[in-house]
DNA sequence: TAGATTGTTAATCGATTAACAATC
DNA sequence: TAGATTGTTAATCGATTAACAATC
């Protein structure tokens, strides 16, 4: 059987679909229809329908579909039921509140490292994680099985580090750094450009101040 | 003139061509055109030309575009060219991370006031700026101008928040917390959901080990 | 059985790419 | 002038929405 491609956009919306079956089921709804889904979510019902019939029919005609069911199911499609290591590279400001992130455990992603370039931060403790030299990075890597790496250094040391992880075969990298990445395709790379959130954000605000002037 | 739509394809696009040509204009580059442009940043000419057009004719037939000229060009289209007063509300991990991060001020976003609930951190300054008790939020709000605020807050406590911005008449929301805000579209609303972003990368990395396997 | 709602096909809409005349 | 490259129209592709038969 030929695995039909999920567009990007769909899998763009999978993560709120999750966050939202997750509350309902805290809110201890058992069923759901995807006309009532499409309400709470502000999307239309036939792309909820379209969008879980991806990855198989999850539903039942008549019926709807099982809250617990469905977002089960969402998460093994995530990858959520399986555990990750990661590591965080760069231990300034963004690479520490990242790390004092509980949340990200939660859904099984366990900070295993934290690295930097600074002598001063080595040894110094973050949620109980050493900080620890970069020359040590690419060993950790391999003896403990880290699948992600997070990058929380400047755009200057990116190209360098992206290349050592490479190197020793890591799965994915959560890039907080202002580049764009040049890594093999069995990499899997996720951007985090803040500043090109802020600047779209900027666009809203003059575009809508010269739209109703 | 009716005004014709920017789609929001386009929008999400400008930052990274911005980007792009700021580094283009740094090494000296005076000209490119969208043939260069395209093998440089991965993207189609065709969709290069089709994007400047949507904000009017910046190139010239024959000779390409004018970097120096179209990264202003563009960055008046973000609103780059004016300042922006924000406040960073929630003083956590996140929230102090975004208010160290000096490279925003340099695009004109200019950081006023940070606030937080804890009794503990009133008076901590962060850069130089006062932590403040949530309550003088909205005051100090009409009183120094602010265009943008910053939701490092947990979930539990942005819907609260989100009204007293709105009351106020805050014209963005860069929102951090992990739920969607009901804002009337007079608000801008820009989300960072860092554990969507996660979950798409624990996706990316689901998806290639099952298909290559 | 009758009503409800899915799964899925068909229709529409919008975004991307290709092509080329206009023009520098 | 000849060559290059834009601006723009037309063609293609893909994603969203509508519709409805299948079925619980």
């Amino acid at each position: 059987m030929v695995e039909k491609e999920i567009s990007q956009a769909v899998i763009a919306r999978l993560p709120r679909y999750f966050r939202y079956l997750g509350e309902l089921k805290d809110e201890g709804v058992e069923r759901i229809s995807s006309q009532e889904l499409s309400r709470i979510m502000n999307v239309t019902a036939s792309q909820i329908r379209q969008d879980f019939n991806n990855f198989g029919g999850f539903g039942q005609q008549g019926y709807g579909y099982n809250v617990e069911f469905l977002y089960t199911e969402i998460g093994k499609i995530l990858g959520i039921d399986k555990t990750h290591q990661l590591i965080i590279v760069g231990a300034g400001n963004l690479g520490q509140a990242l790390a004092n992130y509980m949340n990200f455990e939660r859904r099984g992603f366990i900070i295993t490292g934290i690295f930097d370039i600074n002598p001063e931060l080595y040894g110094k403790t973050i949620r109980g994680i050493q900080v620890r030299p970069m020359e040590e990075m690419k060993d950790f890597i391999k003896e403990n099985n880290v699948d992600i790496a997070v990058l929380t250094i400047p755009k200057s040391a990116a190209l360098t580090v992206s290349c050592q992880l490479v190197e020793v075969g890591i799965k994915a990298i959560w890039n907080f750094a202002h580049v764009d990445l040049q890594v093999p395709p069995q990499v899997q790379v996720e951007n985090v450009h803040l500043s090109d959130s802020l600047m779209r954000l900027s666009y809203m605000i003059n575009r809508f101040e010269s739209g109703k002037k």
